[in-house]
DNA sequence: CTCTGTGCAAACTGTTTGCAGAACG
DNA sequence: CGTTCTGCAAACAGTTTGCACAGAG
């Protein structure tokens, strides 16, 4: 096993964990699909969308469908392991947040790939937020759009 | 004719201007059908969707078609006079852009409502990121999500 | 006159729902 | 054992597309 193989287990390990503690307190059951799902979800190292996870798991022979992935992608979300975007397709787009690097989205209306970038700002605007509205803020999302400099021409 | 119309009325007149310059740079046509759309989207004081919008002109008696909505939807958003949002939901959600309130969006994750509020510091942001990554940025959407304090407990 | 923009309806795509059987507690 | 979770397929909802005609340039 290598190190990023070990790497990975170690993190699931915990993430597991979290999963567990949470179906507990919402009295949800413990079963293999949302280990599995949770598991492949944390072996991916982007954004995906449900399709591309389905796929996935079927290549692997997993036999989840894709009604399930839906439904845990909700508890997943709603125990904060999960983030879900919505950005402008239609399909939302999820990746994992646990012990992840903190990352926020740039988007090109040209092109639509998405940068990350990071500014630690935010994080004092969510806590006056928070405190100035009487919230618990259990996620945030900023995007910005705008054109990449490569066809800056047109505009 | 009150207050209130009259600055809709001046209002519209610069966001015609713009919306006139935009058609212009892009080759695109003036029709009748964009300045109806832009005219009512500017009367409307809050998020809405393409259906609502689209009841609210047919019961005006505007003949319009949900494509033709959909189609100049992308070209204001184009022209920077329209913002267009994803929150949870699966369908878009517009808003006016020119001389509005500057602002962003919190939602509630029990009750789904959504609140608004405004932090300067988000420009800033916005600005270090357009010099550090080179990029032309036209729009921000910042959105918090959690719960507001009456469902508590549960957490 | 040409070609973009429109209305309409059908097609498409992502997501949700209903149901019968599997399996967690 | 009772009840939640799953897989499957059908239903649904928002959006896009194709086509014939209207109308801007």
């Amino acid at each position: 096993m290598n190190a990023k193989q070990q790497n990975i287990d170690e993190v699931f390990t915990q993430v597991k964990q979290i999963l567990d503690d949470y179906l507990k307190k919402k009295g949800l059951r413990k079963t293999l699909e949302r280990y599995t799902i949770l598991r492949e979800i944390y072996a991916i190292n982007d954004h995906f969308e449900i399709d591309e996870l389905y796929e996935r798991m079927k290549n692997k022979k997993y036999r989840v469908s894709r009604a399930t992935l839906y439904n845990n992608m909700e508890v997943f979300v709603d125990a904060g392991l999960v983030i879900k975007h919505q950005f402008g397709t239609n399909s939302a787009q999820y990746e994992r947040a646990y012990n992840y690097r903190q990352h926020d989205h740039l988007i090109c209306l040209d092109c639509n790939k998405v940068f990350e970038f990071c500014d630690p700002r935010i994080i004092q605007i969510q806590k006056t937020t928070e405190n100035l509205l009487g919230f618990n803020i259990v996620q945030h999302s900023l995007q910005f759009s705008g054109r990449c400099r490569t066809l800056e021409t047109n505009w």
